[in-house]
DNA sequence: ATGAAAGCGCTAACAG
DNA sequence: CTGTTAGCGCTTTCAT
């Protein structure tokens, strides 16, 4: 079932066929009534392959992210599929579990795919691949790391603000040996994490000195809280570089009987909803997946808007702050870390968290 | 850059390129390394939209979700988009966040994209939209609720077996007061669970009567567990409908005080990979995000590859059993769900959990 | 306002 | 083994 046989059946030729269906005013009302009635009979839906193949559009958008599997990502996946079908646009998604193979061969996929523009939230990626997508004109816009050219919009991520509110929250709580759990450092986005974290800790005239490497995942995080238990000066309170990390450490804690918050305060990073339901609810910096995906929807957008007269300001930002729930308390004075508490108590009698401060 | 340009630079016809590019074997080794010498050169990708035209294959799966944001989903969202790569697809993802029109919208979408086959991982679905793609001769894999005629896969699972498992354990830890949790009962997966805990709980002689009903999401598990808890003969087991839920109910309990698995057992449904970093250890029933997605993608190749001769087996079964961790322990005789402990215990001294009896 | 026809980039007969 | 050519289903001039 093609055009033709709708404008046989509607005694039309296929230009009105093609003109009705594309709402083109000029079109006789009658004529396109006739055509629409016959389009509904048959259950015409047009091919949308030939469409793009003469109108050099295909309406379909790239987006490539580094794991599916971290909450992170669906969320955004959610918003920017939300936005796209309201746009009218198909979004073709890869998950490149950080494999340099899987984001070559996602590219070219893309391209041989004729997309009209990608959205790169991997946080790091090969500069040969992003130089085929420029090569073919294709509007790109990454988060973080983007070169710094025409044609690529960048988001660019405030990491300070928000990590900044959590280190003097846990200073305010009197905490000092505040360690890091930093993501895997060929992330651009792990890398700015620690350097925020860095800033921080010397700005207040603490030694950022406690700092660990995890991966971003649950795993990384049990890994890290165990290394940081082999130090003599343990941490009493720990900062991930994002929310999986901070749910491995309050992981691992259980398994040592550690308390959180009392014997040792954590805080995340990103805010997945998740976040919210961990036991004890996590304080973490929100970096809102929702807006981040709206902003990069509607960067791609502008960018096949354009199509490259006046560059508008192709620059975006994204600010992060600090969302208190109760994973941190005061520090307590002189307690070593792993000690079982003197007298046990149940878990009702347990300290306030800071959240109450709020 | 188009095929023929290609064929200009090589001195041979597009023919001869197109060949080439396919690798078809009776091409001259010679003209061929010529051929893919320039396309190297120029950095030349065909134009899939055309080539899918032409073929009248696109090469393009869909795949129906019912929310990407449930972590149930991007595993096999993964899964689904590693065998897509492998076997040259590319996969267009919805996910309907149970909204009907999205769904018809979604329907719409791939069929104007001539998708080669459809993977509904929804759990229900109207019956119209499902007519759409069988007029269209779309092949179809489901899971739990096809309708059961020709082109259509179904992949039927198994929650009996899981669900016995998890009440006979509970019974077998003395618990007789045993809650369950369901799902949306509009989704036929949903209520399929529901059955089997009614089923499995007859069979052992205990009353199928404590059954409340949440949203498979976190918020429905808290709003259960306080529901549950204003009943006058509580339950000291819950089992819940899945993960996501029996999340919503830790959570809930660790606000009321609520010791799990000392006060409570729980067990959930589908063993995210979550389950393993919940506080405590969920014990839950596994329903292998992998191996559906992998049945899914090989019934559609299937289906796509049989283009109806005689019609294979397209019937797949998953099954799914019990895994022991650590938020299941025995029922305490006569204790009252919220009553706190005599004596205040920590949480170093916590009862053995049932994980000890594997 | 409508129709005839060219062409988007590719593959596959068919002919040589 | 290679080239010529006719479409795949659609949109869009260009006439009418």
């Amino acid at each position: 079932m093609d055009i033709r046989e709708i404008a046989r059946k509607a005694k039309v030729s296929t230009a009105t066929v093609s003109r009705a269906i594309n709402r083109v005013p000029t079109v006789d009302p009658q004529l396109s009534k006739r055509v629409w009635k016959v389009v509904d009979e048959l259950g015409y839906y047009p091919n949308t392959q030939a469409r793009a193949l003469v109108l050099g559009r295909s309406r379909i958008f790239g987006l490539i992210v580094s794991e599916i599997t971290n909450p992170f990502f669906p969320e955004i996946v959610q918003t920017f599929e939300n936005l796209a079908v309201e746009n009218n646009y198909e979004i073709l998604l890869t998950s490149t579990v950080h494999d340099p193979k899987r984001m070559e061969s996602s590219v070219r996929r893309m391209i041989e795919r004729r997309v009209d523009g990608v959205a790169i939230l991997t946080f790091g990626m090969e500069e040969s691949l992003i130089e085929h997508l420029r090569f073919r004109k294709v509007p790109l816009v990454f988060v973080d790391v983007g070169p710094d050219v025409a044609g690529i919009a960048n988001i660019r991520i405030n990491y300070q603000n928000g990590i900044r509110q959590a280190v003097q929250h846990l200073a305010a709580l009197r905490h000092t040996r505040i360690a890091f759990v930093a993501g895997p450092l060929q992330l651009k986005s792990a890398m700015a994490r620690r350097e925020a974290f860095k800033a921080s800790m010397t700005e207040i005239g603490l030694p950022p000195d406690l700092i660990v490497v995890g991966d971003h995942r649950m795993e990384g995080g049990m890994q890290a809280l165990l290394e940081l238990n082999r130090l003599s000066n343990r941490p009493t309170a720990v900062l991930c570089s994002n929310d999986m990390t901070a749910i491995g450490v309050m992981r691992e804690a259980y398994d040592q009987n550690i308390r959180i918050p009392d014997d040792l305060s954590v805080v995340g990073f990103d805010d997945i909803r998740l976040a919210e339901f961990t036991i004890p609810p996590l304080t973490t910096v929100q970096m809102s997946q929702h807006e981040l995906a709206k902003i990069a929807f509607q960067a791609l957008l502008n960018e096949v808007a354009c199509e490259s007269p006046g560059h508008e300001h192709h620059k975006y930002e994204l600010t992060t702050s600090l969302v208190l729930r109760r994973s941190t308390a005061l520090a307590r004075a002189g307690r070593s870390l792993t000690m079982p508490p003197k007298g046990g108590r149940a878990r009702g009698s347990r300290k306030t968290p800071a959240s109450a401060l709020r």
